[in-house]
DNA sequence: ACAAAAGTGTTACCCTTACACCCATGC
DNA sequence: GCATGGGTGTAAGGGTAACACTTTTGT
């Protein structure tokens, strides 16, 4: 332990798939905050580092202790240092981004100061994380077109129409759902379970299964 | 100030091109360390933060320190913050990547600690810096591939040959003077000075200059 | 029968790659 | 003249985008 210019924080942007007025909208949980500097005003899950926790671990521990949920995809985002960010004293922080499925979500454990916003309605937010959930956005955007990240926002089968509907939410437009089609086969990421998912009023579209590895995420 | 259970540090990966047997290489500058841990090992040039610097200031302060130069593009790479990574207490890196000029790069300041080696024969490193810079090298290449990043590795004008030379180092392979040439052009970040370049034995090749903006490297 | 989404087929277009070929200079 | 890299031309192949069309369900 010594004396130091700065402490050091983890916060975790966690992204997770809602309905919203009947399409799928990005959402993010936040907490509200109940010290100053910044009470009241909403704020990405976060705390210092714990000596004995690496900063993945220290992500991870955000999430559940916010939301009590599980993330399909955690990696790292960026880190922000700026001298002055807000508080008191200077803090330093490791921003971790993570993906959660749409099922879990739902199960957000309750708490009168955690709430879910969809990303393109977001309140105020605390010190500069308005800045840094953009920058999350913008990296979630930029992934989803060379990796197969978007998997870990569905539950473990999922149909080639709501794998659509995620990419169509994330990029903000409507996708050919032929050429989807033909791309996300072309992939080599997904098996057909052989089951379909009756009970829509149209033809039952073929479940399929995601064999990514997280590894390959990178 | 306040005790804290990781202190907070800075280090760069630094790249330049030099000469190696004819062809060029991507080198980069290590510092020899004369304090323990690892006394006498080849490192990363990097440090404490400073409490009123911010973190991109330590990244070019570093720079300055070990070599006198100074970097044409600078970059945040990733955050190591591993529990135990070699040192006796606990130490949490961000880590940047530069890119100085070739002609740039021959300057730097004389000191029996600092010393260029090329990326593919590198000494044993201290610490994880191994790990780090092999991150740095997989992010150069990456962003070779959709940024103008190597234009920074070059002199204010070079020729495409120049360029492609570049590239080359980088990838670790040949690659088509011609389809390269028109990439570069279609590129639109290239203007011809109208000078060529004499004294080769063979048509004296056209100087161009960037014209990209730092900014749009990201 | 009809609507609505699943799924298949087809075509035009662009970008990349490979490679043939000409140009200008030093020796 | 000849070697050497600079610079232009061209044609084949692969991937993407646009869109017509068939299939299968619920109502």
């Amino acid at each position: 332990m010594a004396e130091q210019p700065a402490s050091v924080a983890v916060s975790t942007v966690i992204f997770g798939i809602q309905d919203h007025g009947g399409t799928a909208k990005v959402h993010l949980p936040l907490v509200r905050r109940v010290r100053e500097p910044h009470l009241g005003r909403w704020a990405l899950p976060g705390g210092p580092l714990r000596p004995d926790e690496s900063l993945r671990d220290a992500a991870r521990r955000n999430l559940a202790d916010t939301t009590g949920l599980d993330a399909a995809h955690l990696e790292q985002l960026y880190t922000f240092g700026a001298v002055d960010r807000g508080a008191p004293d200077r803090v330093v922080s490791i921003v971790y981004w993570a993906l959660v499925r749409t099922e879990v979500a739902a199960t957000t454990r309750d708490d009168p100061n955690v709430a879910w916003f969809p990303v393109d309605a977001l309140p105020p937010l605390a010190f500069d994380h308005e800045e840094i959930v953009g920058w999350a956005v913008r990296r979630l955007k930029n992934k989803l077109g060379y990796t197969q990240i978007s998997h870990a926002l569905l539950p473990e089968e999922f149909t080639l129409g709501q794998l659509r509907e995620v990419h169509e939410a994330i990029l903000g437009r409507r996708l050919d759902p032929a050429n989807f089609r033909r791309r996300a086969e072309a992939s080599g990421t997904l098996t057909p379970t052989g089951a379909h998912q009756a009970g829509a009023r149209n033809r039952p579209p073929a479940l399929y299964r995601s064999t990514v590895r997280e590894e390959l995420l990178t």
